[in-house]
RNA sequence: GGGGUCAUAGCCAAGUGGUAAGGCAGUGGACUGCAACUCCUUGAUCGUUGGUUCAAAUCCGACUGGCCCCU
């Protein structure tokens, strides 16, 4: 079994190049995104089509409602049997997606436990929590990230201390990171998601709308908050659109620096003129 | 041609004599269960020029540019 991976930020054509990867081994492709799990987030997500999956066989994908509370640990657990599954029938695997930590936590030695007990700690402070950890050990927590520092005290409440090694690979895989200049690849995706309101985003998102559900999903997602701010009458739908081009933005960067510092990445920067000339590089390196 | 008015970072913008608020954008970064999340970090000597003053973005003059009015 040979595992490629697939990363970058959004917009740069790790679908695309995913089908030429997986025509190329015979190998099948796995999700490496948090909001493609979700079915009907297909135009805002930039989820591959039917039509160019090219009879590839695609894992990962849509196997969840917008409603359902689908995270890291769901898909880690079903990645790995997956990946076992795939390692059995000697399957070659590529594994693509924007999603750094889900991909991460797939591949490397994290480990969470199977039932945990969730408190917000509403009745204390930030700075309160921040002292209560610092009690069992140190941490680097910010005291305004009050998402991280809940999400610590819980670890530590439920006695949930783990031995993770998160630099400890527990697979063979190279991991190809897709990249080109930031310059251009704000523009490309500014000019998405002109093309995603051409084909329908407002019309996708609505659909949820006028359902009235209001999920993780739906109220994260680039491209669904902000339209659901526009449908509350919050924002003019002008104002939604930039705003979406805007958290896009966001949201490379961040994509940048966790691929940057946690990940063993190659990079190879796209030929967008002669995209086969960049799948050809890939091919080389992977060789 | 004459009069008035404005000129502070990529954008918006405070400051009216004592050595440049803030917001946005951008940048760099953190991140083991909301991760397309959450959080942290960071920039100018004030259009040009001469002068007044111990001290000027802040006062005076000239110039340049924008806007408005008059002829």
């Amino acid at each position: 079994m040979k595992i490629i991976v697939i990363v970058g930020p959004t917009g740069v054509g790790k679908t695309k190049l995913s089908i030429a990867l997986a025509k190329y081994l015979n190998a099948v492709i796995m999700n490496g995104d948090s909001m493609q799990v979700y079915k009907g987030l297909d135009i805002g997500t930039a989820k591959v089509l039917e039509s160019e999956k090219e009879n590839i066989p695609h894992f990962l994908f849509d196997i969840r409602n917008v409603d359902d509370n689908y995270t890291i640990y769901d898909y880690q657990k079903e990645g790995r049997e997956l990946l076992s599954k795939f390692k059995k029938e000697n399957k070659n695997v590529i594994i693509v997606g924007g999603s750094g930590l889900y991909i991460k936590s797939l591949l490397y030695d994290y480990q969470f436990n199977d039932e945990e007990k969730l408190d917000n700690f509403d009745n204390l402070t930030n700075e309160e929590i921040l002292l209560e950890i610092k009690k069992f050990h140190n941490t680097d927590i910010h005291v305004n990230n009050r998402k991280r520092l809940v999400r610590e005290l819980n670890k530590i409440k439920n006695n949930s201390i783990i031995n993770s090694n998160i630099h400890k690979k527990l697979y063979d895989f190279k991991i190809i990171g897709l990249s080109c200049d930031r310059d251009i690849l704000y523009d490309i995706v500014n000019k998405r998601v002109d093309k995603m309101f051409q084909e329908g985003l407002v019309k996708e998102v609505k659909y949820f709308y006028d359902q009235g559900i209001r999920s993780k999903a739906i109220l994260t997602g680039i491209g669904y908050k902000e339209l659901y701010s526009y449908f509350d009458g919050k924002l003019t739908l002008d104002d939604a659109r930039n705003l979406i081009k805007k958290n896009t933005r966001h949201f490379i960067k961040r994509q940048y620096t966790f691929f940057n510092h946690q990940m063993d990445v190659t990079w190879i920067n796209v030929n967008f003129n002669n995209f086969n000339e960049t799948i050809k590089e890939v091919i080389n390196l992977i060789k």
